[in-house]
RNA sequence: GGCCCCAUGGACUAGUGGUUAGGUCACCACCCUUUCAAGGUGGUAGCACGGGUUCAAAUCCCGUUGGGGUCACCA
């Protein structure tokens, strides 16, 4: 048997398959990943179901698919293959029995016979008199310096009653590991309990499957968040019994709510995949999720990462302690940055199956052979890059490139119509009317012209129009947006929308302080 | 409660004995501007506290406080 892991690095990712990839988890995948690739090494995958309770059909997979979207590849895993298989537990229940056989042999670890209501009863016990709960070592035998007869402990093995298999954790020994991240950390032995290796349905735990399997697997590196920080000394002492030579450990500061507590549902969103439903992209999502916790430091003040650049200059050495709260609006900003510098074509496909859904649900007065088109697509996508919080947004948001407007927003309305408004907007329409280019350029010149002519101000015909063929009082600049939306459709918008925005008289009841209302 | 980890503005962080403590998000103001964004300029705001060590401490040591994790036949 081989007893010290190969030098090659070898990292891992061990999801137990409960449920949707976490951020959490995603962050601790990445590491991993990143690692891996930065040191020419390989990066596993592996499937922690030994929790028949929790374990979720098809968790797997969707914990793959989640991790493939985002661009981390497994070099082993149960779908990538690999000469260190199988990549999920359940599978390798043998391989665990007799790693298990070996420690009751070297007599590392006993068999006990505690039920649960014995044990619950014991830990409130200890609770009650302020100790901390330790199993109570009923079942070790006499030959462990325990009080168990070996003939009792026979007898309940040969009647077949269930029973668990416990490590013995030697008393007062000092526990010592260098953590890659946190330095030099050391625990009291007589702090750790005699830990379930085996449980009674005879699957092992996590701390003894994960041991024997990182073993197995030549991990080289056990990269994982700071919750199994205090497991550590349990995997050192199987290390010990076994005589093999532990992993290098990095544990990763949590990933923290806005309270400061760990992250987790309740709080909002956790799931990777909740985010990119709600139109975050996977690309940023890595790249805001790299940062927490993790700079390039030397003064380095980048903030936006491909991961290939984050394979290039990811270093585990540069990874924090402290948590890091989960901030959702510096996600925001990076996934804006992603926008604004994402290629034309890349977001022209991303948005066309969503165009194509709304065009289903409802029809349009446009041309819908025009407005599906890429190049009408790519004038929106321009228009609409750095107004816009996420890439569907272009159709969501910016739906009066696809549709004419339904009603107007009130408040911008009121804003700013006032009595003569409809008047000129009238005879602006028809200047419009007779006009065939409808360039941005000419639009432009052609309305401050007309608004000169009639002494007012441009903005006073600015906004109505903007309201007029859009529905609302944002967007891209007017003139191009006119121009892309094109003379046909603007002259309809505004003939249709100046009948339903309407000046009253001053004491016409629902009356606002302008003396506009409006009318469906 | 025991054990372990952590500690720079509201958030993410740079900083490893000598800096006017730097950057990003958010926030505020101004500029640009028809609006909304984007962009530009400027600004508010920080080394948890107390002791040491040292000529000198955000940086090293100790303590306190605060926060977190963990104490399962869950991972």
């Amino acid at each position: 048997m081989q007893t010290t892991p190969g030098q090659r690095v070898r990292t891992r990712f061990a999801p137990s398959p409960t449920g949707y990839l976490h951020v959490g988890g995603l962050r601790t995948a990445l590491y991993n990943y990143l690692y891996a690739r930065k040191m020419n090494g390989d990066f596993i995958v592996r499937i922690e179901d030994t929790d028949q309770a929790r374990k979720v059909e098809g968790a797997d997979k969707s914990l793959m698919n989640t991790l493939a979207m985002t661009g981390i590849v497994a070099d082993e895993s149960f779908v990538h293959g690999g000469n260190f298989g199988p990549y999920v537990q359940s599978e390798r229940l043998g391989i665990y029995q007799q790693f298990c056989q070996q420690l009751l042999d070297q007599k590392n670890a006993y068999y006990c016979f505690s039920t649960a209501d014995e044990l619950e009863e014991n830990r409130k016990l200890q609770m009650k008199q302020g100790l901390q709960p330790k199993y109570n070592r009923k079942w070790l035998p006499e030959s462990m310096g325990g009080s168990m007869p070996e003939t009792e402990i026979k007898k309940k093995l040969d009647d077949g009653v269930p029973y668990v298999v416990r490590m013995k954790v030697p008393d007062y020994i000092s526990i010592m590991f260098d953590d890659i991240v946190r330095g030099p950390v050391e625990f009291d032995s007589a702090t750790v309990d005699d830990q379930v290796l085996m449980k009674s349905d005879g699957f092992p735990t996590y701390h003894f499957a994960s041991v024997i399997d990182d073993h197995l697997m030549e991990i080289s590196h056990v990269i994982r968040g700071e919750e199994w920080l205090s497991s550590m000394p349990k995997h050192l002492l199987l290390y010990e019994f076994f005589n093999w030579e532990p992993p290098k450990a990095a544990h990763l500061p949590l990933l923290l709510n806005p309270d400061r507590s760990k992250l987790s549902k309740r709080q909002g969103d956790v799931a990777v995949e909740d985010f990119i439903k709600k139109g975050y992209s996977p690309e940023a999502i890595v790249n805001f999720v790299a940062l927490l916790g993790w700079n390039e430091g030397d003064g380095c003040e980048r903030e936006v990462y491909s991961l290939d650049e984050l394979e290039q200059t990811f270093s585990l050495e540069r990874v924090g302690k402290a948590g890091a709260v989960f901030n959702v609006e510096k996600l925001g900003w990076i996934e804006k940055q992603y926008i604004k510098a994402r290629p034309q074509e890349e977001i022209i496909r991303a948005i066309t199956p969503l165009l194509q859904a709304e065009l289903e649900k409802k029809s349009t007065d446009m041309n819908v052979d025009r407005i599906a088109s890429e190049e009408y697509l790519a004038q929106v996508v321009e228009l609409m890059r750095e107004r816009v919080n996420f890439e569907l947004e272009m159709i969501t948001f910016s739906s009066y490139f696809f549709f004419d407007p339904e009603k107007y927003d009130e408040k911008a309305v009121q804003k700013r119509w006032v009595t003569d408004t409809n008047d000129v907007l009238r005879e602006f329409i028809g200047v419009l009317d007779e006009t065939d280019d409808f360039s941005a350029d000419n639009l432009e010149a052609t309305l401050k012209d007309f608004a000169k002519r009639k002494g007012k101000k441009p903005a006073f015909l600015i906004h109505p129009m903007r309201i007029l063929t859009s529905g609302v009082g944002f967007g891209p600049s007017l003139y191009h947006m006119l121009e892309v939306f094109g003379k046909e459709t603007v002259l309809r918008r505004l003939r249709n929308g100046i009948d339903k925005v309407k000046v009253q008289k001053r004491n016409d009841p629902g009356l606002n302080s302008r003396g506009v209302v409006v009318r469906d």
